[in-house]
DNA sequence: TTGTATGCGTTATCAA
DNA sequence: TTGATAACGCATACAA
């Protein structure tokens, strides 16, 4: 592979003033300029950015490190994070830490070592630990999920106000005796979601409340559905807390012959496109996640441009779809 | 942030010493070797990756090209090639090129300027051009479309059986004039499920062939397939060549109260979990995804070892899936 | 087994 | 405006 220096030599010039044409830092002259341009064109010139990273000490990357690519809700942030990222110059890695501690500490360790200029994260869990990158001063984004026992920068949703309105909505439904089926303990969506819908009960003077945790995909939904279906007293509709546990929940209502809004009413979190094709159409509480994606990659491109001002947190709000799932049909 | 001669200093011996121990590569006495762990631990220090690639002339990187992040059948070859990725010591680079030549090339130019391992790409077009990966060495390895003008390694489906397999099905449930529903002209996929319908067709003896190509995208299917079912004479089934596109089908259904397998058939291709939920549940050709992203890995994998041998062509086997939306039900 | 010294390809500083 | 040169942090060839 040619070098800066192969260049510099074929245009008979110095590193120093193809580093300067090619970068248009500098005023160069114009005819210098065009011979190294064509020099660099003829010896196919890349300039090798590892060099390049490692002499400015930064790199044009950002890091998104999410907790499921197969979750829609997620790629729908990645897609958002991009647009932004492409405009300012920057690549993005993804990275899928699959709601596993592991993995994700693993990323983080990699942004770390590969000196990426900043990284854009939701939290797998209650010790995600992202100390080392603020030691070194690389700028972290928490979405969807805030950092535990941090202050930092954050884009988030009111899901927990949201998950009150779905539930208030069933509650207006004529459903009494509602359950949610929600994520493990520890993950922040998850409680405030839970929390949400108790706020909901609370206010309308329901004691009994009812729910079931399962990870966070469509095989333990499906079972904590069954579960919940099954029992002496089943529920007489469900609030889900994502998209991905949706499937399952409709799996076990399907395995039951159970029609959503006749004999279950359901609500879930996430819009995604095949909501409105099953039968009957599912109620959803639509998050703008793309949204989250652009304002946090602006977020962090303002840190990296150095504002360091206070941690910032937007919360974004989320939105009810009713459709027929969700309304008692006698 | 330390560097390895703060932790030579700490430890009382050369920054080879310390390269030594923390790279394993080199007998080093323990003694030593122990204290140079030690001051590592007690600086936080975290070996600068971008140094090490200058210096080793490689990253320990992959680069996974895919042209639809919101594509579950490209996220789940993605998780394939993490999944092998991560037990070789390599991170994986996704990068979203959106069916858009220039996003894609821009992000082959950042692979080959951060000196990526390898590639892994599904090619967006006609004129996707890996040259100047290859003349540096880097490994590319195809999925699901082979590079135009290459000979090189690649893992694709066997598409155009499995096209006219699905629609010899159609054939065999009764349906007699059945369309095509394709993507553009120049993307491999698209051409070559479109000939293993007309494959299909001919073998029937039909000879009236129906077909229309769109983006692929769900609105551009919704188009294509409204404009069939509102033609003079509209097709009694449908064949459609992604899953994405699926659902804008479904949706031109759905406007129009047409129900699928009663009032026209529907196969397409792709599984996806929200398949089995819609009303019939959906006829499709399942590929194998996952093992895609681990073929093309593991190839890639063997080729960053050196293994330069001919390029190899693996094709896996898609699978027909017949529910009920391809079941003639009068 | 350990240390010294060099270079990976850039960019930035300083003089000219 | 241009060029010579010194880092950036690490890994390794070579010497000890």
């Amino acid at each position: 592979m040619a070098t800066i220096s192969d260049v510099a030599a074929r245009a008979g010039v110095s590193t120093a003033t193809v580093s300067r044409t090619l970068n248009g830092k500098s005023t160069v002259d114009p005819a210098l300029a065009a011979k190294v341009r064509a020099a660099a064109a003829e010896l196919g010139y890349h300039p090798n950015a590892l060099a390049r990273n490692l002499r400015r000490q930064e790199t044009a990357v950002l890091a998104l490190i999410i907790s499921d690519v197969e979750n829609p809700f997620f790629t729908a942030i990645a897609r958002g994070v991009e647009d932004i990222a492409q405009t300012a110059g920057y690549s993005v890695v993804l990275c899928n830490s699959d709601e596993n501690e592991e993995k994700e500490s693993r990323y983080l360790d990699v942004a770390l070592q590969e000196r990426v200029a900043g990284v854009i994260i939701s939290p797998t869990g209650r010790s995600t630990d992202v100390s080392i990158l603020r030691e070194r001063g690389t700028p972290v984004v928490a979405v969807d999920r805030p950092l535990p026992a941090e202050p930092g920068d954050q884009v988030l949703v009111d899901t927990r106000r949201a998950a009150c309105e779905a539930t208030e909505h069933l509650l207006a439904e004529g459903y009494r005796h509602i359950a949610c089926v929600t994520g493990p303990e520890g993950v922040r969506t998850a409680d405030d979601r839970l929390e949400g819908y108790r706020d909901a009960l609370r206010a309308a003077g329901i004691t009994t409340e009812l729910f079931r945790r399962s990870e966070l995909r469509s095989a333990g939904a499906r079972e904590a559905t069954s579960e919940l279906l099954d029992s002496a007293e089943p529920p007489d509709a469900l609030l889900v807390i994502n998209n991905t546990m949706a499937i399952g929940a409709l799996e076990a209502f399907k395995a039951r012959g159970i029609r959503a809004g006749r004999d279950v009413g359901i609500v879930a979190f996430d819009d995604a496109p095949w909501t409105t094709l099953v039968d009957p159409p599912l109620s959803v509480v639509t998050q703008p996640a793309y949204d989250i994606g652009t304002v946090a990659a602006k977020l962090l491109l303002a840190r990296i441009g150095g504002g360091s001002d206070k941690p910032t947190a937007t919360v974004l709000e989320a939105r009810l779809v009713a459709r027929a799932s969700s309304r008692r049909t006698p």
